[in-house]
DNA sequence: AGCACGCCGACT
DNA sequence: GTCGGCGTGCTC
């Protein structure tokens, strides 16, 4: 045991995580007064660089000085309790590692914005100065300004100057004592604060209360504010209710005087005071619903489940569509709870927004937490801080939530776990939030469900070799026939003269029909926009994007041209960019194209699109999923948004537009998508009592995954993919890591990457490295791009070869013949 | 990734 | 000379 004084003497040092792509820790002095409560986990303000003043997170504690610098002082410290948990720190290293990224990008998508501080330098004039002589022209202009203002910062008296680069103006100042700066930090979260009001305690009493109300005989605008209270607060029949009070709000709403509510707190009769309350509290009038009671084959799958997770960590649950997993889920979740544990439930951001919210928030009520990126910051920083405080034990969230500071997760349910949007792939750290979750539940010894009813191959191939249990569900809830799907043959449609537009008249028959039995109809068209291109009749050129290689997609709402790759816009030009002619002819189909068509063909059908268009706010989503839901729409035409989480009543048939073009998708996973994807949007049809119809429209219905869709074949589709992906050495057989060199220069471009690849090629073999190639669109923003990709075998040394890729990328950076390129590594890609 | 610092050419 | 442009290297 160290003495107290000799403890004193020692100097602790922090290093800190720096939430941006710089590689290593950065090592801080700790003030004195901070010695002591200063932890691992705790958030710290720190001078990072000259100008910058960043919230950093410590990683690290320790009394070593570091010898080839003298490290600064910690500015700040802003948690006394680890706000990231000492485990999580470890896993973003982990994360850093596998995924080829530094800690700090980790860390800078982990903490929600709201928790990191932002800085601003600031600007004011010195009152003290006094030899305005020295100053040129423009330092007086800019003086003068700033006696205006308070103060400014860099940005505003940049844009005041009307120059780029201030600095040299505030530089010459700052010599000159002329001006003082000063950094402004301030906390971006700022909790929600109810006002309320309440009796004031003598007045609980029933003698006094009555005098009071004597009293205010002959103030009417008072009186009439506390019979208003008293109305929505029966003092005295619960003094415990007055306690709590009511918010002003409730009485300023029933229109009563503002002035006679001040009054009355000036006397001493009403009392006001704040409250901060959670910005989830304000729905928390949900009705406790009880636990649903499973069916049998729920039951079954449940038990399954559990006796699964007696042997394996993680357990795959295949249920088709509509088999009830929910209630399974529901029924997992609260063991859970009750044994003590936390519970993570992931969702693809898509289905967060629906019914399931609803539903769970009637079960668990306030001991769930909802992590949304569509959510405020503000509400994210309050479910972060709900799971450190143990305020959620349970939470429900997207992608980012595998970040939260859980530290005694029971169990981590990925729903829908063959989802895409698992898979983050800009910005950096480009992680997959089912691989991380699984990690995760290893490290705090969780157990992991995957759920889906069109599994990833890579979750059926581990659980299929008994790396991960396996429970099935095989009816569907309530005996719901699975839809019946068929297939219409366009290419034979056309000969025959039977399309019109982009409609088989196969089809517009059953939407007729549809439209008259009053029962609504889901067009998938996996295109937004108006036509994907537009095409000059007399010359044939379409319509590009100057800084992208792709065709422009026009617009019809808004008339214009759109770059759906770097969202350059531009009016849709009246003439032919190459020759000047107004024969411009929209090619192919966008949903606004199909729902414009659709009109014309029914003039009287209620008809609503959803993209990404159309939905780009939180309400605009919800409103239109109540249009649907209330049946106040006959046709909804959509993007794969249609096509997830949604369940709608009265949908009985379902319209797919060119399937071919997903099928043959050159990716190595298109057919899994294809199979997901159109397996899911003919989900929608027919959810309740009767069967659904899809219809989808292909120039080859003899193609072998349409039948597998068809007869909802899953197995058949994995038995295809698994021996194609082990032939073509594809994952689960291998992990594909992806590097994409990019340079304005095409040439630099690809040479860089060829001279990547030889170093790679090298020492990892040339059977392991790939390319490099043209990917399919060859330039974006104006950069060319080229890809290398590298398939590494599951028996080889991973984090070795990680490591050598790494030293290779970064040599690439670096290297003098390649100035301006910049490389991106995105691990377990696509 | 920013961003200061330094070197270099253009212009008063 | 001063101003702005661009390339380079560092951040505890």
């Amino acid at each position: 045991m160290q003495s107290l004084e000799f403890q004193e003497e020692i100097t602790v040092f922090a290093d800190v995580i720096i939430p941006v792509a710089i590689p290593n820790l950065y090592t801080y002095r700790v003030p004195r007064e901070y010695a002591t409560s200063i932890c691992v986990g705790a958030r710290v303000i720190v001078q990072f660089g000259k100008t910058k003043v960043v919230t950093a997170v410590v990683a690290k504690l320790h009394n070593k000085p570091p010898e080839k610098y003298q490290a600064k002082y910690v500015l700040e410290l802003l948690d006394d309790a680890p706000l990231v948990t000492p485990q999580q720190i470890d896993l973003f290293h982990w994360i850093s590692e596998y995924y080829m990224c530094t800690v700090g990008e980790v860390l800078n998508v982990a903490l929600p914005s709201g928790l990191k501080i932002s800085s601003l330098s600031k600007v004011q004039f010195n009152p003290e100065f006094s030899y305005p002589d020295l100053l040129t022209e423009r330092e007086r202009e800019i003086i003068e300004e700033l006696k205006k203002h308070q103060s400014l910062n860099y940005d505003e008296l940049a844009r005041f100057a009307e120059v780029k680069n201030v600095y040299h103006i505030i530089k010459s100042l700052i010599q000159k004592k002329a001006v003082i700066v000063f950094e402004e930090v301030r906390e971006k979260y700022s909790p929600k604060i109810l006002k309320k009001v309440r009796l004031t305690s003598f007045y609980e009493d029933e003698s006094y209360l009555k005098i009071l109300l004597g009293e205010l005989e002959k103030k009417p605008q008072q009186l009439d504010v506390l019979l208003h209270y008293l109305r929505y607060v029966p003092v005295l029949r619960s003094p415990e209710l007055n306690n709590k009070g009511l918010e002003k709000s409730a009485l300023t709403k029933a229109e009563v005087s503002d002035s006679a509510i001040k009054t009355l707190v000036k006397n001493g009769i009403l009392e006001q005071f704040e409250v901060v309350v959670s910005r989830f509290e304000e729905d928390l009038d949900f009705v406790e619903a009880p636990t649903p009671t499973l069916s049998s084959s729920q039951e079954k799958a449940f038990s399954e489940i559990m006796n699964s997770f007696q042997e394996k960590d993680t357990t795959l649950l295949h249920g088709i569509t509509g088999s009830g997993k929910t209630e399974v889920y529901i029924k997992l979740i609260e063991q859970v709870l009750e044994s003590g544990s936390q519970v993570l439930y992931l969702l693809p951001e898509i289905a967060l927004t629906t019914q399931i919210v609803v539903r769970l928030r009637k079960v668990f009520g306030d001991k769930m937490g909802i992590y949304h990126s569509r959510f405020s910051d503000n509400e994210r920083v309050e479910v972060w801080k709900g799971v450190v405080s143990g305020k959620f034990s349970f939470v429900i969230g997207v992608r980012s939530a595998v970040f939260l500071p859980f530290d005694n997760l029971g169990l981590i349910i990925v729903d829908e776990e063959h989802e895409t949007s698992y898979k983050q792939f800009d910005p950096a750290p480009r992680y997959h939030a089912r691989d991380v979750a699984v990690v995760i539940a290893h490290r705090q010894k969780a157990k992991v469900l995957l759920g889906s009813a069109t599994p990833s191959i890579e979750s059926f191939y581990n659980a299929q070799t008994n790396r991960y249990g396996f429970v099935e569900m095989t009816e569907r809830f309530g005996s719901t026939q699975l839809p019946d799907i068929e297939l219409i043959d366009v290419k034979v449609a056309r000969k025959q003269k039977m399309v019109k537009g982009d409609f088989s008249d196969l089809m517009l028959d059953r939407v007729r029909l549809n439209l008259e039995k009053k029962e609504q109809t889901i067009f998938f068209q996996n295109r937004r926009g108006y036509s994907p291109y537009i095409q000059c009749e007399d010359c044939d050129t379409i319509a590009s994007c100057n800084n992208c290689d792709v065709s422009l997609t026009y617009h019809y709402n808004g008339q214009e041209l759109r770059c759906h790759y770097c969202g350059h816009h531009e009016p849709m030009p009246r003439t032919c960019q190459a020759c000047g002619s107004v024969k411009l002819r929209t090619r192919g189909y966008g949903t606004e194209k199909i729902e414009e068509e659709l009109q014309i063909l029914f003039p009287s059908a209620k008809i609503a699109r959803m993209d990404l268009d159309t939905t780009r706010t939180k309400t605009a989503f919800q409103t239109l999923i109540n249009e649907v839901e209330s049946g106040g729409v006959d046709m909804l035409v959509g993007t794969q948004m249609v096509a997830k989480g949604l369940d709608f009543e009265k949908v009985s048939l379902v319209c797919v537009f060119d399937a071919d073009r997903m099928i043959h998708f050159p990716d190595f996973r298109s057919a899994e998508r294809a199979f997901q994807l159109l397996t899911q949007v003919a989900g929608r049809a027919g959810r309740r009592g009767t069967q659904g119809k899809v219809l989808i429209q292909t120039n080859n219905p003899s193609q072998k995954i349409l039948k597998q869709i068809i007869e909802n074949d899953y197995v058949g589709l994995y038995k295809d993919e698994i021996k194609e992906r082990e032939d073509f050495q594809y994952p689960p057989f291998t992990r594909l890591i992806q590097i994409t060199v990019k340079h304005i220069d095409q040439p630099i471009a690809e040479k860089a990457a060829e001279e990547l690849a030889n170093k790679l090629a090298e020492k990892l073999s040339k059977q392991r490295v790939l390319g490099p190639e043209k990917p399919l669109v060859e330039r974006i923003r104006n950069q060319f791009l080229f890809e290398v990709m590298i398939k590494l075998e599951k028996t080889l040394n991973l984090k070795a070869a990680k490591a050598f890729i790494a030293e290779e990328v970064m040599n690439l950076r670096l290297s003098k013949d390649f100035k301006g390129i910049s490389v991106v590594v995105d691990v377990d890609c696509g």
